[in-house]
DNA sequence: CTTGGTTACTAAATCGCTCTAGTTGCGGGA
DNA sequence: TCCCGCAACTAGAGCGATTTAGTAACCAAG
């Protein structure tokens, strides 16, 4: 049989569609007693709201969009992502608003979609992950109009909402730490360097690295994967004069360059310190435990959701979160640097 | 500005919308020059078209369902989650099909999300994971008469269609394996009870424990976190007479295993082989490397997409896939038990 | 020159719901 | 008694597309 609509409830009930409506949105223009009759009837009929009649109308999707241009095979092996995921899905349940994600090949079609979904009104709003340098995205969103917020900051993000956590602080506080410990060769196995957040976290690396006159201080760029955390990894260890320490973008290369590090024979953290810029359980698991930044993605997700409910319901405002800067968990992945090292 | 449609374009062109429409959709009815003047104001005009009338007109969603029964919280750190809904996404991209993913507290709040979605056109179908001893869904799915894919199987799927691996099979070949080299006490610590494939696991090794008359074979469940993972290896290991061997229903419960041997001074390989029943990079990148099944878990949800599309495509047929049997990675996780287990 | 068939197009109904602009009936104040 | 105001409800337009029935123009065959 067809779907209950309105319409068959008004026959049933022997009232007009508009009384219909009316009772089943909790809104003035029917008494008591009819509205509880509808009621009644709308639950024996099994009848539910047909959304894409009321986004015709101009109502709410109760859904924000998420789109990601990486190869699909990226995602899975990130538990940053997973995390942030399950935080953003958390923050939208609260008010019962589905998640629309969608992954395509390039930025080109990532816009092509923001343009398609804001036109079908099939999203409230988006969530852009992944901020580039001189990201074309930004001008899209604006110029659709349509409520966004932004994963990434400080800044060069438009007139769009952000919800960050400080990168360049939480680099600083790492290699502020190592350095305490002795060591004055640090590496960094970084991420794209098209990201934004690759770029702040080099930098501030290296701005750090002059004032306190370390010997050396790279950056490495990879495509956040475990293999090229690992050939990055062994490149930097086959170094005549190698690193005491490398700081790794993500957990899973920072775990990937333990293994390297196994393999070679150099000893972690008596003959090279590791700490990982995510913390998950895979930092804290293995052996030696691994020096990670803190930064509960999961939280951060849920924030990201919150700040994108608010944008929603009164689009005309622009907020600008600044989340907790991470923390270091020292675990037993870091030491000062070998006697060996002095020469 | 208002987005543009089809009747701005049919004013500026001058013609009827009904023009417009056959002209945008390729269908006959519009000449090949006016054809061309409606396409060419459409694309002036930025147009896209509006899903949601669509919808109401009875069209294809271009999406697929997928709610989750679980806590937000324990999505993020499975690995074989997050793998296949890579693939899923993957597969379901060509064709761009988006994916509409809710996590919901429990399964009640999944069935009623399955009424709202089909009533509503909101997605062409379902993807069904999890699949439960007795599990009410089906029936619901079922009744609604959409088109949906049971992840999980043989049987017991009713009249839906689903796709699946060989869990028997593959808990068989392990238990084969570690009775080869010499092991005789095998301990498996499973997910949740109530899920059939972790019945179906628990049940291949009682069996084939019995055949080869094995000393001790038991399961213990957990929820699938690394906590409750480490705390039951702690306990087993605890035991007098403690198992030789370990069998992980998940890579990260594998992870957090090994973690709490080393901690106990258990040697692995030596005093205690381990093995998970999934892969990821988790088990290919700590030391020692933990020998799993291997399942390409994206190739998995990509298979899962395919059968999803041509379902929907052909809502009569009903489809059962089995896909390949995982098979065993051995890696330095696993040995021949000590000589002092013989007494 | 009519008839039949084809092509190119228009007008309007339709999908399910919301919301505005009435309409009706009733009680109370002048 | 008359009218006003209010609550309860109805009628119907509108959202953006699809789709069907209908029409006008044209050509070819009889």
């Amino acid at each position: 049989m067809r779907r209950p609509t309105i319409t068959d409830i008004a026959e049933r009930v022997g009232v007009s569609k508009g009384a219909v409506s009316f009772a089943l949105n909790g809104r003035p223009g029917v008494g008591e007693a009819t509205r509880a009759r509808i009621l009644q009837v709308a639950k024996e009929m099994n009848w539910r709201p047909h959304s894409a009649a009321r986004a015709l109308g101009g109502a709410r999707a109760e859904a924000v969009g998420l789109v990601i241009a990486r190869p699909a095979s990226a995602l899975g092996v990130e538990p940053f992502f997973a995390q942030l995921l399950s935080g953003l899905q958390a923050g939208l349940s609260a008010q019962a608003v589905a998640l629309q994600l969608l992954i395509v090949e390039d930025a080109e079609a990532e816009m092509e979609i923001y343009r398609e979904w804001t036109s079908a009104h099939r999203v409230d709003g988006f969530v852009m992950v992944d901020l580039m340098v001189r990201d074309p995205r930004i001008a899209v969103l604006e110029e659709l109009g349509v409520p966004a917020v932004v994963l990434g900051g400080p800044g060069r993000h438009g007139s769009l909402s952000s919800v960050w956590a400080d990168d360049r602080e939480a680099m600083l506080s790492i290699v502020d730490y190592l350095a305490a410990l002795g060591h004055r060769r640090i590496a960094h196995v970084a991420g794209l360097p098209a990201f934004r957040h690759t770029q702040r976290r080099a930098r501030a690396l290296r701005d750090r690295a002059g004032r306190l006159a370390l010997e050396e201080a790279v950056s490495v760029h990879t495509d956040f994967s475990d293999s090229e955390g690992a050939a990055a990894t062994r490149a930097l260890l086959s170094r005549p004069r190698r690193p005491t320490a490398i700081v790794y973008d993500s957990d899973v290369m920072a775990l990937a360059g333990l293994g390297v590090a196994g393999e070679m024979g150099v000893k972690v953290p008596d003959d090279l310190s590791i700490v990982a810029f995510d913390d998950s359980v895979l930092t804290r698991i293995t052996h030696p435990a691994i020096t990670a930044l803190s930064r509960d993605t999961f939280a951060f997700g849920k924030r990201l959701a919150e700040v994108m409910l608010e944008v929603i319901a009164d689009p005309e405002q622009r907020k600008d979160v600044k989340t907790e800067t991470p923390r270091l968990t020292v675990r037993e992945s870091t030491a000062a640097p070998g006697a060996w090292q002095g020469d």
